[in-house]
RNA sequence: GGCCCCAUCGUCUAAUGGUCAGGACAACGGAUUCUCAUUCCGUUAACCGGAGUUCGACUCUCCGUGGGGUCACCA
């Protein structure tokens, strides 16, 4: 089998983070099934077409590590892979089905629309829907209308009271009444085709064989159904996926839980890595226990069967941040030090390292098991670079008084002033370090933490003897007499 | 409200008639004789309710209940 499989994101907004679980779910499967994946631009609607969004989308998708094998920028066999470059393609179709007695002109105002639905509303109808008004207009009025150049579009013809059945690849056999389904519009007064006809058109041109898509196309599939039907076309392969909810709750994703938009999860510092992988899981799971997984692991195990039913599905950020924790610290410190530069490159963030490599590096050595994406760099080396605030309370807490906090410190002090530097090492600081406690009997906790507390301000730090080695003699001397 | 989909630990899920109902995240406890983190070990914890089918139901059927989606000249 080759599989043709498309995402189509409308330009409208920033591309969500669900919609690039579907691109990763189209993209693994094309890819499994030694076929292509299709990017294809739906501008169709110009009310709420934001300019740039197209370009920043594609953007996006490369950024996750997803490429193209038709589309904008490199085109194709069935190019344009842009819409509204294909709006003659639509018309032809929509008149076809009109001819073929799947569609017919409807001149109806949008105030007489809103009036219906209104009217229908006040009588608490089970729903509102087109009343087919124009489905009785003599072949004379259409004509008459057409030549007046009186606007119109195009609907569908639901036929009455027949049984559509789709066939889901995740959730099986749907039927539907025809009764239950609207006169939905192909196409608009201005020429331009819905979502309905313009996607069933491109996928049959385009030899789509799979479609995934959210869930929420589901109610909206009969008229897919019978576009397909009427235009004596086979019907790719569908597949609803289950939508995003925030943990916790049924409520879609929101910006107050964090990042939304794809583009936001790396401005926050997430690792595409761990990105894709988490996105794996959402909606998706091999059936066994493994869950780390490469893209090329994943092209392999992924299958429509193990997507999950359900309509929703959580969107579990604590799983995502121990994700990106575990892909941070099995990088290696130079290259972990190189993405942290890049991120903040991209984003214009203003990172507190020194500017000397090497000592920056060894610092994100210190902090690499700490940190969980790359927004809290700055916060977890600030002292590593600048004096902290020590606040006396915090410095005095794990003696019994301040009296034995000074004796501690001052005997931290004079010991690292003889030790020269040298022998300034993280194994030598420690030798030393402990004989002194052992000297003075003082338990390590008091002693250390007082140590730390001097050096960092903070109480939750790296080992104390990575701090001395990366600070330097110098600096060390100088915070622990700031201290006293 | 009509139509459609769905329902297992706190959270996300595995199980396709026979399992001590498994895993992960979170939480908690222990170890790594300084904190935090990491790593390792361990603990707590679930089949929405009711009928039915069956020798046997988390698994099949029906009815409830609950959640979600949809009902635009948006996708």
């Amino acid at each position: 089998m080759i599989a043709r499989t498309r995402i189509a994101p409308s330009p409208t907004g920033e591309l969500h983070i669900g919609h690039m679980r579907t691109i990763l779910y189209d993209y693994a499967f094309a890819k499994k099934y030694n076929g292509q994946f299709i990017v294809r631009i739906e501008d169709t609607d110009r009310n709420r077409f934001v300019e740039g969004a197209a370009d920043r989308t594609l953007q996006i998708i490369k950024d996750y590590g997803f490429s193209w094998d038709e589309g904008p920028g490199i085109g194709g066999p069935y190019e344009p892979y842009v819409q509204t470059q294909r709006l003659e393609i639509y018309k032809k179709y929509a008149l076809e089905l009109i001819e073929k007695g799947g569609a017919y002109y409807c001149f109806c105002t949008p105030e007489r629309l809103d009036q219906v639905r209104a009217e229908q509303q006040a009588q608490h109808l089970p729903k509102t829907c087109y009343d087919k008004h124009c489905r009785n207009l003599s072949k004379e009025e259409v004509e008459k209308n057409l030549k007046d150049g009186v606007p119109y579009v195009i609907r569908i013809k639901i036929p009455a009271n027949e049984t559509v059945v789709l066939h889901d690849a995740i959730h099986g056999d749907i039927s539907f009444n025809t009764n239950d389904v609207d006169d939905m519009i192909l196409l608009k007064s201005d020429g331009i085709p819905t979502y309905h006809l313009a996607a069933m058109v491109d996928d049959h041109l385009m030899k789509i064989t799979h479609v995934l898509r959210g869930i929420d196309w589901m109610p909206s599939s009969p008229v897919h159904v019978l576009i397909y039907k009427f235009l004596g076309w086979d019907m790719p392969i569908i597949a609803h996926l289950p939508n995003l909810k925030e943990k916790g709750s049924a409520a879609k994703l929101s910006k107050r839980q964090g990042a939304v938009a794809a583009v936001d999860f790396l401005q926050e510092g997430y690792l595409v890595e761990a990105l894709v992988n988490f996105l794996m899981f959402v909606g998706w799971n091999p059936g066994t226990e493994k869950e780390i997984y490469t893209l090329d692991e994943f092209i392999n195990d992924f299958s429509l069967e193990r997507i999950q039913k359900t309509d929703l599905v959580a969107f579990d950020r604590d799983k995502l941040l121990w994700f990106n924790g575990y892909y941070i610290r099995n990088l290696s410190d130079d290259v972990l030090f190189d993405k942290i530069k890049a991120w903040a490159k991209r984003f214009e963030i203003k990172l507190n390292f020194s500017g000397d490599d090497k000592i920056d590096i060894k610092v994100v050595a210190l902090i690499k098991e700490r940190l969980k994406k790359f927004s809290e760099v700055n916060d977890l080396i600030s002292y590593f670079y600048s004096k902290p605030e020590v606040k006396k309370e915090m410095l005095i807490s794990y003696t019994k008084s301040e009296e034995r906090t000074k004796e501690i410190l001052n005997n931290f002090y004079n010991t690292l002033e003889i030790t020269q530097k040298e022998n300034w090492t993280r194994d030598n600081l420690e030798k030393v370090c402990h004989d002194l406690i052992t000297k003075y009997e003082y338990s390590p906790k008091e002693a250390f933490m007082t140590l730390r507390v001097a050096l960092s301000g903070q109480t939750a730090t790296p080992h104390i003897f990575d701090i001395l080695e990366v600070l330097g003699r110098e600096e060390s001397l100088d915070r622990i007499k700031s201290a006293l």
